[in-house]
DNA sequence: TTGTAAGCGTTATCAT
DNA sequence: ATGATAACGCTTACAA
């Protein structure tokens, strides 16, 4: 019941753990008949590596840690599919921690991934975090640090992220070539630079077009469903005919509300979202959205970790991710083809 | 640079390692002056305890693995926010794996987390895994374990299933009830027990009323959105005017598929789906589907690993969680309310 | 209350 | 090619 050690294959064997330690970790300097006994009687009592024990020695570990606000928004999975989809082939494992979008989780998370010796942290900061303080004394610089995303510009480390204003810029710009003549914005939280950004791209996609940015159709607050559906209604009550909305969920409630006041989307109200969340193409209309990248984004936040890792690359490296405008019902005027087909 | 250890506050304190490990451990034994002393250094240093070093020392671990086919699919996700929920508070954190739905990326899972030292596995098996041996070899009796969802009877350990039978029976009445008369099912991966048993409600259900079972329009694959689509053309060409649908995604392909072929959903084809995932509230129109309590089941799967590590309960529990049929749009004939006005 | 010493399982260094 | 020994950082009898 006890798990075998390399001690139990040495003693059955008659030889030293170290020759076992070294049969098992594929060493030259072993006998090719030693190394077949030891990885007969190895798998005949079912040993497998203490980590633990391996790691402290060596002073290495082969654990990745990452934190997320919500692990069940599909943005987070997949980043964290695509970061696995490179660390597993490399050897490394990922130990991953929610925040809850709450900074005491997020302490708390960091201190478990420290204490669990990882040997980088990838991360997404939540919104509770209002700067990079805590992560900076948490980490210390013990640990190679990649965020993505959301991201403090004054930490050391990589940073992967999207091209907010970019992205942010088309899709407004995408709303006036429609023909929506006041757009306005949920923004999102702006404790965020990603929400920052988008607002920037915005207002100046407004200004480039000579349209005026006004600040009362401007709604910074968190990107969820039932805010979205509250900050709509008092959108249209001044006036809008459009909203860019800096995340899904929003987009989605902004869609329910403008409907259920008796708004045709998109002939009366136009709205484009961001994430690409599964459900957008799912709606009627169907949401036209921002693409996130969250798979690219993970294989890049865990090449950037190897990188780092590996001291390929010593200085702080910022990788920009262009965003994709995905055109689909919601902003567009005239009828386009979609997945789902319209009776 | 490098992490501090009890040494490095032992040192500076002029007393020894362990009394600093005392003190850290909330040991009675140890004056309050030296206790304050310590703590004020340790957080000086930013020291944080080695979790590696203690568990080795301990012999017990404070981490659970955790296997699921895919971590973002949102019953998984969910599952893992529930167990997390519960041993977070109990001190354990999570280390998690996908298996792609592959045998050999399970296996490979569970030797890392075996590895690893977890104290418990908490998983849902791999369409590809036809029975529970690679299991019972890998972990040996040396760790807890609790599966959920998919389950191998034959295995120890604790047991978290959904009463699939009686969620599909209910299911597959529904439709009977609202006049369907030839009702097929894409009924998913037979070589996991928690689809076989939906297909036996169906049976069930439908012999119940007197309804003959025909094998022609059943249809084991698995519940993806393509095969959905594919398979609902087949269904729909043997005369079938309903779906009982294992999964959700099926649901959604067997949605496309009808009003693709220009049938009328509910009027002239019903639909019901398992799994209510977010999208199944927002096609248009909406999906009846069956709920799966993910973090529900998570909370449930957690708790039995706690249980079965206090020794608590030492024989085997199977938990049987009941399913909610959740009555949308695309399964009844007459109008009903709907979270997204229609106008 | 504090110190001493041994050991968890593995690996690196030095011998043989 | 193999063995002996020490050490990674921490905990815990046992001793003082």
């Amino acid at each position: 019941m006890a798990k075998p050690t390399i001690n139990d294959i040495a003693k059955a064997l008659n030889i030293t753990p170290s020759t076992v330690s070294r049969a098992l970790a594929g060493n030259t300097r072993v006998s090719e008949a030693t190394r077949l006994s030891v990885e007969r009687k190895a798998s005949e009592l079912g040993y497998e590596r203490n980590i633990l024990a391996s790691s402290l020695r060596r002073g290495v570990s082969d654990t990745v840690g990452m934190i997320v606000p919500r692990i069940n928004r599909q943005f987070f999975s997949n980043v964290i599919s695509g970061a696995e989809a490179i660390l597993n082939p490399a050897g490394y494992n990922l130990l991953i921690c929610q925040s809850h979008e709450r900074l005491e989780d997020e302490k708390r998370g960091l201190q478990t991934l420290i204490r669990n010796q990882v040997a980088g942290i990838i991360m997404s900061h939540s919104l509770e975090s209002e700067n990079g303080n805590h992560i900076a004394e948490i980490t210390r610089g013990s640990v190679k640090l990649v965020q993505f995303d959301r991201v403090f510009s004054d930490l050391p480390g990589a940073k992967i992220v999207n091209d907010n204003f970019t992205g942010a810029f088309l899709a407004t710009k995408h709303l006036i070539k429609n023909g929506y003549r006041r757009i306005g914005t949920l923004a999102g939280g702006l404790v965020s630079a990603a929400y920052r950004e988008r607002l920037d791209g915005y207002k100046s996609a407004l200004e480039s077009e000579g349209m005026t940015v006004d600040d009362d159709i401007i709604f910074p607050d968190t990107v969820v469903r039932d805010k979205g559906i509250e900050r709509t209604a008092i959108a249209i009550e001044r006036g809008c005919d459009a909203l860019y909305c800096a995340g899904d969920y929003a987009a989605l409630g902004a869609l329910e509300c403008a409907r259920g006041k008796g708004l045709e989307v998109p002939r009366q109200f136009g709205i484009v979202g961001t994430a690409n969340e599964i459900f957008t193409e799912l709606t009627t209309p169907s949401i036209s959205t921002l693409e996130l990248n969250a798979f690219d984004m993970g294989n890049r936040a865990a090449q950037a970790f190897l990188d780092i890792n590996s001291q390929n690359k010593t200085g702080l490296v910022t990788v920009t991710v262009p965003m994709r405008l995905i055109i689909r019902e919601t902003s567009v005027r005239k009828p386009v083809t979609h997945t789902i087909a319209e009776i």
